[in-house]
DNA sequence: TCACTAAACTAACAAGTGTTAGTTTAATGT
DNA sequence: ACATTAAACTAACACTTGTTAGTTTAGTGA
């Protein structure tokens, strides 16, 4: 862990604004009085209200990517492919409620990255479903239409960010584990 | 079906631009420009810019209120009263999947009706545990923490705006039988 | 024909927006 | 003691925001 700069505060400030109301709705003088000081002095610090917002997105998706890629490379069945792509869902998101947050809702206020950041998001859908799909041809998964599929673990995962802080009793891999239950097994007796 | 009034016509536009880019983005000059004229001239028709939030929000949070309130007053199973949990939100977002989006992301954006919308959605969400809990009791349901239970099937559901969109081969009632299958069922084979 | 009305318009407002320029302050290393 | 630097400040900018006031236009019923 390194020491964290001024920098690094006032973007995990601006994530945490950014969660509660939107980016579009967090002005420069709110950060600033969130991290008492003027919108002007926040300019010694970072470039400009665009560079937070990237700065939050970008690197979580790239987490996201690299995670992905691991997943698909190992030799794992594709059930266990599933259940390690809900870990990493936790696990990233257990590290930045509030980034995720951004990620979510205020990926289309980005400006010169929009378009770096919808091809990580379609890549790692297209990774998703070949797992599914592989899954469903080795019959490990039941033959259900496998968007539909994707898209419940998928919406489900994505809004862990909502749900992780209410609950820190429960750690991250007691979660991963619980989720992975209700989303692969079903609720059904 | 009622003839659609030019303030519908304001309202459906608006919860269109809020999907695309939230509510707080969204501009009344936008807004005017999307409907072919200029923005003082929707105020022939609307009070404000809260207002049109307003009317997106809590017109269809009260739709909930109301189908939930038929279904747990129901006799089925709790297994079945899922199922049609299920087939309402499938059937709300179907009808006014643009609204849908400000409901989800743009709720924390209301004013004066902000603490309505939240006792409306609290009590959707007790009245939803509790079939969950009571499912659990009964054997329907497996043993699983019923919180997690509900926070998977409530996200997916939340997120079908963002979905069927996207799937207009799909009706209403097939995508609603296939997702009960998935979240009741599960995918493991 | 005339009064009425729905629905558009132009012009303007006060407040708030992100950002820049230039300055001050206090701590640090030589 | 002095130069340097990080990080705050004040003041201001050009522009955008939601909204109001008053006016014009075109269609409707008596």
């Amino acid at each position: 862990m390194k020491q964290e700069t001024r920098k690094d505060e006032i973007i995990n400030t601006a994530a945490k604004l950014f969660k509660e109301k939107g980016y579009s709705a967090v002005t420069m003088r709110d950060l600033a009085t969130a991290m008492g000081m003027k919108a002007a002095s926040l300019y010694n610090h970072i470039n400009s209200k665009q560079d937070i917002l990237k700065a939050i997105i970008i690197s979580i998706a790239e987490d996201f990517t690299n995670g992905m890629n691991t997943i698909i490379k190992s030799e794992a069945s594709n059930i266990s492919k599933l259940k390690s792509i809900v870990d990493l869902h936790v696990n990233i998101t257990s590290n930045n409620t509030n980034g995720m947050a951004s990620l979510n809702n205020d990926w289309m206020h980005l400006e010169d990255q929009l378009d770096y950041y919808l091809q990580l998001r379609n890549e790692y859908e297209a990774s998703f479903l070949i797992i599914i799909k592989e899954g469903i041809f080795s019959s490990e998964i039941k033959n259900s239409n496998p968007e539909i599929i994707m898209f419940s673990m998928l919406t489900t995962l994505r809004s862990l960010y909502l749900w992780i802080p209410k609950k820190e009793d429960l750690n991250a891999n007691d979660l991963a584990n619980s989720l992975s239950e209700v989303l692969i097994e079903g609720i059904n007796n």
